[in-house]
DNA sequence: TCAAAACTGAAGCATTTACTTAACTATTGA
DNA sequence: TCAATAGTTAAGTAAATGCTTCAGTTTTGA
Protein backbone atom coordinates (compact mmCIF):
# COMPACT_ATOMS: atom_id res chain seq x y z
CA UNK A 1 0.00 0.00 0.00
CA UNK A 2 2.63 2.28 1.36
CA UNK A 3 5.04 3.39 -1.59
CA UNK A 4 2.74 2.17 -4.14
CA UNK A 5 3.84 4.17 -7.36
CA UNK A 6 0.54 4.99 -9.03
CA UNK A 7 -0.81 6.17 -5.43
CA UNK A 8 1.89 8.11 -5.31
CA UNK A 9 1.47 9.88 -8.98
CA UNK A 10 -2.00 10.54 -8.19
CA UNK A 11 -0.90 12.40 -5.13
CA UNK A 12 1.42 14.25 -6.47
CA UNK A 13 -0.30 15.04 -9.33
CA UNK A 14 -3.43 16.14 -7.23
CA UNK A 15 -1.12 18.71 -5.85
CA UNK A 16 0.59 20.06 -9.03
CA UNK A 17 -2.22 22.22 -9.67
CA UNK A 18 -2.57 25.43 -7.45
CA UNK A 19 -6.36 25.39 -7.31
CA UNK A 20 -5.92 21.90 -5.83
CA UNK A 21 -3.57 23.18 -3.56
CA UNK A 22 -5.44 25.75 -2.82
CA UNK A 23 -8.53 23.92 -1.76
CA UNK A 24 -6.66 21.45 0.24
CA UNK A 25 -5.19 24.52 2.04
CA UNK A 26 -8.65 25.32 2.57
CA UNK A 27 -10.17 22.06 3.67
CA UNK A 28 -7.00 21.86 6.17
CA UNK A 29 -8.89 24.39 7.97
CA UNK A 30 -11.98 22.44 8.03
CA UNK A 31 -14.55 20.68 6.14
CA UNK A 32 -16.55 22.30 3.22
CA UNK A 33 -19.22 22.38 0.62
CA UNK A 34 -18.28 22.23 -2.94
CA UNK A 35 -19.57 25.58 -3.49
CA UNK A 36 -17.66 26.80 -0.45
CA UNK A 37 -14.58 25.58 -2.15
CA UNK A 38 -15.47 26.55 -4.74
CA UNK A 39 -16.10 30.53 -4.01
CA UNK A 40 -12.55 32.04 -3.84
CA UNK A 41 -11.74 29.93 -7.10
CA UNK A 42 -12.21 31.96 -10.52
CA UNK A 43 -13.40 29.29 -12.53
CA UNK A 44 -17.03 27.55 -13.13
CA UNK A 45 -18.19 25.33 -10.26
CA UNK A 46 -18.13 22.29 -12.95
CA UNK A 47 -14.27 22.96 -12.89
CA UNK A 48 -14.09 22.76 -9.26
CA UNK A 49 -15.99 19.21 -9.22
CA UNK A 50 -13.82 18.03 -11.79
CA UNK A 51 -10.89 19.47 -9.42
CA UNK A 52 -12.83 17.95 -6.41
CA UNK A 53 -12.98 14.13 -8.44
CA UNK A 54 -8.70 14.14 -9.01
CA UNK A 55 -8.37 15.03 -4.93
CA UNK A 56 -10.61 12.06 -4.02
CA UNK A 57 -9.36 9.75 -6.63
CA UNK A 58 -5.83 10.89 -4.82
CA UNK A 59 -7.32 9.92 -1.57
CA UNK A 60 -6.20 13.35 -0.03
CA UNK A 61 -10.06 14.20 0.16
CA UNK A 62 -13.08 11.94 1.37
CA UNK A 63 -16.94 13.77 0.68
CA UNK A 64 -20.01 12.40 1.85
CA UNK A 65 -23.41 13.84 0.51
CA UNK A 66 -26.39 15.07 2.44
CA UNK A 67 -29.17 16.06 0.97
CA UNK A 68 -28.19 18.13 -1.67
CA UNK A 69 -24.27 19.39 0.20
CA UNK A 70 -21.39 17.72 -0.50
CA UNK A 71 -19.37 18.02 2.35
CA UNK A 72 -15.41 17.53 1.73
CA UNK A 73 -12.86 16.82 4.01
CA UNK A 74 -9.19 15.89 4.11
CA UNK A 75 -7.95 12.24 4.91
CA UNK A 76 -4.77 12.89 6.71
CA UNK A 77 -3.12 9.84 6.23
CA UNK A 78 -2.83 10.20 2.45
CA UNK A 79 -0.79 13.50 2.85
CA UNK A 80 1.81 11.39 5.08
CA UNK A 81 2.48 9.37 2.08
CA UNK A 82 3.66 11.78 -0.15
CA UNK A 83 5.57 13.37 3.11
CA UNK A 84 7.31 9.70 3.89
CA UNK A 85 8.67 9.69 0.58
CA UNK A 86 9.78 12.73 0.88
CA UNK A 87 11.31 12.42 4.17
CA UNK A 88 12.81 8.79 2.73
CA UNK A 89 14.81 10.78 -0.24
CA UNK A 90 15.97 13.29 2.26
CA UNK A 91 17.05 10.56 4.58
CA UNK A 92 19.23 8.88 2.12
CA UNK A 93 20.79 11.92 0.92
CA UNK A 94 21.72 12.93 4.58
CA UNK A 95 23.42 9.79 5.23
CA UNK A 96 24.90 9.69 2.08
CA UNK A 97 26.76 13.08 2.92
CA UNK A 98 27.18 12.04 6.52
CA UNK A 99 29.42 9.18 4.78
CA UNK A 100 30.65 11.94 2.82
CA UNK A 101 31.99 14.02 5.47
CA UNK A 102 33.65 11.08 7.51
CA UNK A 103 35.59 10.35 4.68
CA UNK A 104 36.91 13.59 4.05
CA UNK A 105 37.92 14.10 7.88
CA UNK A 106 39.55 10.64 7.68
CA UNK A 107 41.28 11.74 4.02
CA UNK A 108 42.24 14.86 6.29
CA UNK A 109 43.63 12.59 9.10
CA UNK A 110 46.04 10.61 6.59
CA UNK A 111 47.99 13.28 5.45
CA UNK B 1 10.33 32.73 -2.72
CA UNK B 2 9.52 29.95 -0.23
CA UNK B 3 5.38 29.28 -1.06
CA UNK B 4 5.44 30.35 -4.47
CA UNK B 5 2.70 28.97 -6.11
CA UNK B 6 4.37 28.23 -9.62
CA UNK B 7 7.19 26.77 -7.96
CA UNK B 8 5.44 24.08 -5.86
CA UNK B 9 3.84 23.46 -9.36
CA UNK B 10 7.05 22.65 -10.79
CA UNK B 11 7.96 20.75 -7.86
CA UNK B 12 4.82 18.70 -7.55
CA UNK B 13 4.75 17.75 -10.77
CA UNK B 14 7.96 16.90 -11.03
CA UNK B 15 7.26 14.28 -8.69
CA UNK B 16 4.12 13.21 -9.89
CA UNK B 17 5.67 10.77 -12.46
CA UNK B 18 7.09 7.36 -11.46
CA UNK B 19 10.46 7.53 -13.57
CA UNK B 20 11.09 10.83 -12.60
CA UNK B 21 10.94 9.52 -8.91
CA UNK B 22 13.17 7.11 -9.50
CA UNK B 23 15.71 9.33 -11.22
CA UNK B 24 15.34 11.47 -8.17
CA UNK B 25 15.89 7.97 -5.74
CA UNK B 26 19.02 7.02 -7.59
CA UNK B 27 19.71 10.80 -7.00
CA UNK B 28 19.74 10.65 -3.42
CA UNK B 29 22.10 7.61 -3.27
CA UNK B 30 24.41 9.68 -4.98
CA UNK B 31 25.42 11.55 -8.12
CA UNK B 32 24.90 9.92 -12.07
CA UNK B 33 25.46 10.65 -15.37
CA UNK B 34 22.15 10.69 -17.57
CA UNK B 35 22.88 7.41 -19.02
CA UNK B 36 23.63 5.99 -15.54
CA UNK B 37 20.29 7.66 -14.43
CA UNK B 38 18.56 6.24 -18.18
CA UNK B 39 20.21 2.31 -17.40
CA UNK B 40 17.10 1.21 -15.32
CA UNK B 41 14.80 2.78 -17.06
CA UNK B 42 12.33 1.20 -20.17
CA UNK B 43 12.61 4.38 -22.23
CA UNK B 44 14.83 6.30 -24.85
CA UNK B 45 17.86 7.99 -23.48
CA UNK B 46 16.10 11.38 -25.25
CA UNK B 47 13.38 10.57 -22.85
CA UNK B 48 15.54 10.66 -20.17
CA UNK B 49 16.99 13.86 -21.30
CA UNK B 50 14.01 15.60 -21.05
CA UNK B 51 12.48 14.06 -17.62
CA UNK B 52 16.09 15.24 -16.34
CA UNK B 53 15.02 18.88 -17.82
CA UNK B 54 12.02 18.77 -16.15
CA UNK B 55 13.75 18.06 -12.67
CA UNK B 56 16.20 20.52 -13.44
CA UNK B 57 13.43 23.03 -13.88
CA UNK B 58 11.62 22.74 -11.03
CA UNK B 59 14.58 23.21 -9.10
CA UNK B 60 15.08 19.85 -7.49
CA UNK B 61 17.97 18.78 -9.52
CA UNK B 62 21.06 20.46 -10.61
CA UNK B 63 23.73 19.41 -13.36
CA UNK B 64 27.03 20.04 -14.67
CA UNK B 65 28.69 18.89 -17.67
CA UNK B 66 32.38 17.77 -17.51
CA UNK B 67 33.35 16.89 -21.09
CA UNK B 68 30.59 14.66 -22.75
CA UNK B 69 29.33 14.17 -19.19
CA UNK B 70 26.54 15.38 -17.68
CA UNK B 71 26.87 14.38 -13.50
CA UNK B 72 23.38 14.99 -11.90
CA UNK B 73 22.89 15.72 -8.43
CA UNK B 74 19.99 16.56 -5.65
CA UNK B 75 19.12 19.85 -4.67
CA UNK B 76 18.14 19.13 -1.04
CA UNK B 77 17.23 22.31 -0.37
CA UNK B 78 14.08 22.44 -3.04
CA UNK B 79 12.97 18.91 -1.91
CA UNK B 80 12.20 20.77 1.82
CA UNK B 81 10.06 23.10 -0.02
CA UNK B 82 7.34 20.60 -0.68
CA UNK B 83 8.00 18.83 2.51
CA UNK B 84 7.50 22.04 4.26
CA UNK B 85 4.09 22.87 2.13
CA UNK B 86 2.51 19.49 3.04
CA UNK B 87 4.00 20.28 6.79
CA UNK B 88 1.90 23.56 7.05
CA UNK B 89 -1.12 21.60 6.12
CA UNK B 90 -0.93 18.74 8.44
CA UNK B 91 -0.31 21.33 11.27
CA UNK B 92 -3.17 23.11 10.37
CA UNK B 93 -5.69 20.25 10.54
CA UNK B 94 -4.07 19.01 13.63
CA UNK B 95 -4.37 22.42 15.31
CA UNK B 96 -7.93 22.30 14.12
CA UNK B 97 -8.31 18.81 15.41
CA UNK B 98 -7.15 19.56 19.12
CA UNK B 99 -9.28 22.56 18.80
CA UNK B 100 -12.31 20.69 18.08
CA UNK B 101 -11.08 17.37 20.71
CA UNK B 102 -11.18 20.72 23.46
CA UNK B 103 -14.56 21.78 22.86
CA UNK B 104 -15.76 18.36 23.08
CA UNK B 105 -14.30 17.98 25.74
CA UNK B 106 -15.80 21.09 27.32
CA UNK B 107 -19.15 20.45 25.95
CA UNK B 108 -18.83 16.69 28.23
CA UNK B 109 -18.71 19.11 31.39
CA UNK B 110 -21.54 20.97 30.81
CA UNK B 111 -24.05 17.92 30.88
C1' DT C 1 -46.15 23.07 -4.99
C1' DC C 2 -42.48 24.90 -7.22
C1' DA C 3 -38.64 27.92 -7.98
C1' DA C 4 -34.12 28.31 -6.32
C1' DA C 5 -29.97 25.97 -4.62
C1' DA C 6 -26.47 22.58 -5.01
C1' DC C 7 -24.54 19.93 -7.50
C1' DT C 8 -23.62 16.36 -11.69
C1' DG C 9 -22.45 14.71 -16.33
C1' DA C 10 -21.44 15.01 -21.13
C1' DA C 11 -19.42 17.09 -24.98
C1' DG C 12 -16.10 20.04 -26.95
C1' DC C 13 -11.70 22.40 -27.25
C1' DA C 14 -6.97 24.28 -26.63
C1' DT C 15 -2.84 23.08 -24.36
C1' DT C 16 0.46 20.17 -22.24
C1' DT C 17 2.71 15.73 -21.51
C1' DA C 18 5.31 11.76 -22.46
C1' DC C 19 6.97 9.63 -25.36
C1' DT C 20 9.11 8.19 -30.28
C1' DT C 21 12.59 8.44 -34.17
C1' DA C 22 16.12 10.60 -36.55
C1' DA C 23 19.66 13.70 -37.34
C1' DC C 24 23.12 16.19 -35.02
C1' DT C 25 27.34 17.92 -31.98
C1' DA C 26 30.91 17.42 -29.02
C1' DT C 27 34.63 14.37 -26.51
C1' DT C 28 37.63 10.80 -25.92
C1' DG C 29 40.41 6.64 -26.03
C1' DA C 30 42.99 3.51 -28.84
C1' DT D 1 42.77 10.24 -36.73
C1' DC D 2 38.47 8.52 -36.17
C1' DA D 3 35.03 5.45 -34.54
C1' DA D 4 32.64 4.94 -30.39
C1' DT D 5 30.58 7.37 -26.49
C1' DA D 6 27.56 10.77 -24.34
C1' DG D 7 24.40 13.69 -24.89
C1' DT D 8 21.29 17.22 -27.45
C1' DT D 9 17.66 18.92 -30.46
C1' DA D 10 13.73 18.89 -33.44
C1' DA D 11 9.60 17.10 -35.19
C1' DG D 12 5.74 14.29 -34.76
C1' DT D 13 2.01 11.89 -32.23
C1' DA D 14 -1.33 9.88 -28.99
C1' DA D 15 -3.21 10.61 -24.72
C1' DA D 16 -4.16 13.36 -20.70
C1' DT D 17 -5.42 17.98 -18.56
C1' DG D 18 -8.00 21.98 -17.47
C1' DC D 19 -11.08 24.33 -18.62
C1' DT D 20 -15.85 25.82 -20.93
C1' DT D 21 -21.03 25.60 -21.72
C1' DC D 22 -25.25 23.45 -21.40
C1' DA D 23 -28.59 20.38 -20.06
C1' DG D 24 -29.86 17.60 -16.54
C1' DT D 25 -31.17 15.71 -11.26
C1' DT D 26 -32.16 16.11 -6.43
C1' DT D 27 -33.33 18.74 -2.36
C1' DT D 28 -35.25 22.21 0.12
C1' DG D 29 -37.51 26.31 1.92
C1' DA D 30 -41.29 29.51 1.56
Amino acid sequence: MLHDPAQLDLMFQALADPARRQMVERLSRGPASVSQLAEPLAMSLSAVVQHLNVLEASGLVRTQKIGRVRTCQIEPKALSAAETWINERRLAWERRLDRLGDFLAESKDET
